[in-house]
DNA sequence: TTTTCTGCAAATGCTTTGCATGGGA
DNA sequence: TCCCATGCAAAGCATTTGCAGAAAA
């Protein structure tokens, strides 16, 4: 896991290279989307960068995620209900514990997701290039006034 | 994994029981969903169920299939590039493959899957009610010819 | 100066909803 | 008969797109 500040560099170096311009919209969404790890809804990022830049756009917001995603640095996770989240604190595939109650999202991390990895590759032949694994449940809060 | 007929009738049966009337729609609808293992579209579903009845409207494939998530008798598998899936061959949770060129889906069935499942109960203290496990890649053929 | 990016507004596309009619129970 | 279900059309909503002006290189 590298710095935030070289990840920062990184990006900004990436953008540059790949012929993309340098503006202060992109490099506030991009602060915005590495600090967070509260894996933020494109509507959330979008009023966190409005407080660098009142005049913003939503469309911006979504071009800007669009082209990270691409660049393969944050993923989309999408909630049971249709509603999307932005992950772009840690751009390596891991999985997510999702609160249906809450709606918090933790960043789950065990070994054991790689031994699916490899025994489906071996299975079905499939060369695998991203994964996307959410589970649902009550998180340990939850679990406890969770009378409703 | 229990037999088609015995899955639809139980099925009905728990229609029934709900208080859900019994109706040719949601009939035809059951068919086609616990029959298609393509993880058919909704609009492919559609088209399906309109052969049976032609004047089946989308709002009610939307519904039905609403209705029979609710009973947890199918899952929703959401691409990445926003477009939905249904699964309701077989309910129980279980990987994704899916070929990013392609678009075909395949069900995989490793189990290592539970060894994650226990880990991350272990390791966060979620009680995990569900998950939804996607992995995205290129599956055998498209690794062939797959020069675009 | 050239070309890309921004931001607005309109458009899109999937899904949901309201409501009058039809049809199970 | 009573109500739920259907199907149409309209509404909703998140996301995308077109385009004129702004700004990076």
């Amino acid at each position: 896991m590298i710095g935030q500040t070289e990840r920062y560099e990184n990006i900004i170096n990436k953008l540059r290279s790949d012929g993309f311009r340098i503006t202060p919209q992109r490099l506030s969404i991009i602060k915005v989307l590495i600090s967070d790890t509260s894996h933020p809804s494109i509507e959330r990022v979008y009023n966190q960068v409005k407080t660098d830049f009142p005049t913003t756009s939503l469309a911006t917001i979504y071009k800007t995620v669009a082209m990270l995603k691409d660049m393969g640095e944050l993923m989309e996770i999408s909630l049971g209900d249709g509603s999307n989240r932005v992950d772009g604190y840690t751009p390596d595939p891991h999985p997510h514990l999702i609160c249906t109650r809450c709606k918090k999202i933790v960043d789950a991390d065990v070994d054991e997701v790689n031994a699916v990895n490899t025994a489906l590759s071996q299975t079905y032949g499939f060369k695998i290039t991203g994964h996307r694994l959410d589970f649902f449940g009550l998180c340990p809060e939850c679990q406890n006034h969770s009378k409703n």
